[in-house]
DNA sequence: CGGTCTCTTGACGGAGTTCAAAGCTAGTGG
DNA sequence: CCACTAGCTTTGAACTCCGTCAAGAGACCG
């Protein structure tokens, strides 16, 4: 699946021609490899990324020293680590291609100017966010009701193309719960 | 402690006189006592929720019927269910004044409206959406690092004076943990 | 084919839940 | 202003979900 920037964009507000080439003055795209990094633990996160293409992973390390995921971004979904970004504090967190990636980002500064210049994109962006937060709501609300098999078994049947692309230890340590548990938990499904 | 929404506004963005009636015109002022609801169970979310005194709190009624809170705002916190917001679908949650409340309320159709005629408040709200996600990933990223206890600790050593504000039954719901081992850890740390 | 990741299995232990009952507290009405 | 009641908090015992540890079996890559 590949999601072109500008369609997305198109989806929520309309942007002529030269609007659209105005916005790609502000933004940048890049192209990750697997293990390629966009964010690293102790660095200011300067910018938030668009996902056209590929998957990427937000994790830090656990006072035992292990990874802990916290959210994948796959295809048309933006992700940040907002706390850093609002503050120019260093961040805690890994953000990391799990398979080659296409990304657009966009810094602080070039998201200040790009709003003044294209007013509609500002609501783009707000609409992002709300999704966001309904999102994690819906998460966490999920957290709170159901038990990690329940969680394990909603989640496996809710994005079963999913689980095929990703290493089930990350699944694990999405999901809170240790490989090997998860792996019980398949046995008993299958 | 009281917040003003306008004074609030400003300290995001800057607004005129003329330009605070404008925005006075779309939003809706209201008092709540002590047990009213902003929001039902199975009806649609119309809009967003300025607390700018007293406190509410977010929940819905899991399957053994038990009620299970998400979020509790306190003055100067927005508060919606953006899934039904967005989606004009009914909500599975309650919002329930816990003090009485003053709340100032903006509903969709006025939003719209309003970042029309006031472009900079679409920054403002831009600004809240970001604030919000940022605070979930911090306590999302708690979750997944600290035990029931840790996590029961780092909450009222960080928010003393809420703990006295409200009770404690709700806290555990919130903290997801059952009351009675809240009490078995407020035992352990006095 | 050797070595490093990844996934599976089983035994064990502990954090946290559930249930039932008793002890408190605070609000309400008489 | 006191007494009653309903709601909140505490206790303790039994139980269970799920993590940890250790070891083995595949799978993938150079």
């Amino acid at each position: 699946m590949q999601i072109d920037i500008l369609q997305h964009l198109r989806k929520h507000i309309t942007l002529s021609e030269s609007e659209a080439l105005i916005f790609n003055k502000y933004v940048e795209k890049q192209q990750l490899k697997k293990k390629e990094y966009l964010l690293e633990e102790s660095k200011v996160c300067k910018s938030m990324y668009f996902v056209e293409k590929g998957c990427l992973r937000m994790y830090f390390i656990n006072k035992k020293g292990v990874e802990q995921i916290t959210q994948f971004a796959l295809d048309g979904w933006w992700i940040s680590d907002y706390q850093s970004l609002i503050n120019n504090t260093p961040s805690q967190y890994y953000i990391q291609a799990i398979e080659a990636c296409s990304i657009v980002s966009i810094n602080k500064e070039n998201l200040d100017h790009l709003v003044v210049e294209l007013p509609q994109t500002e609501k783009y962006f707000r609409r992002m966010l709300q999704k966001d937060v309904a999102g994690t709501q819906h998460r966490s609300k999920l957290l709170y009701e159901m038990s990690k098999e329940e969680f394990y078994v909603h989640f496996s049947t809710s994005f079963p193309d999913f689980m095929q692309r990703v290493p089930q230890y990350m699944i694990a340590s999405y999901l809170g719960l240790s490989p090997e548990y998860l792996s019980e938990l398949r046995k008993k499904k299958l």
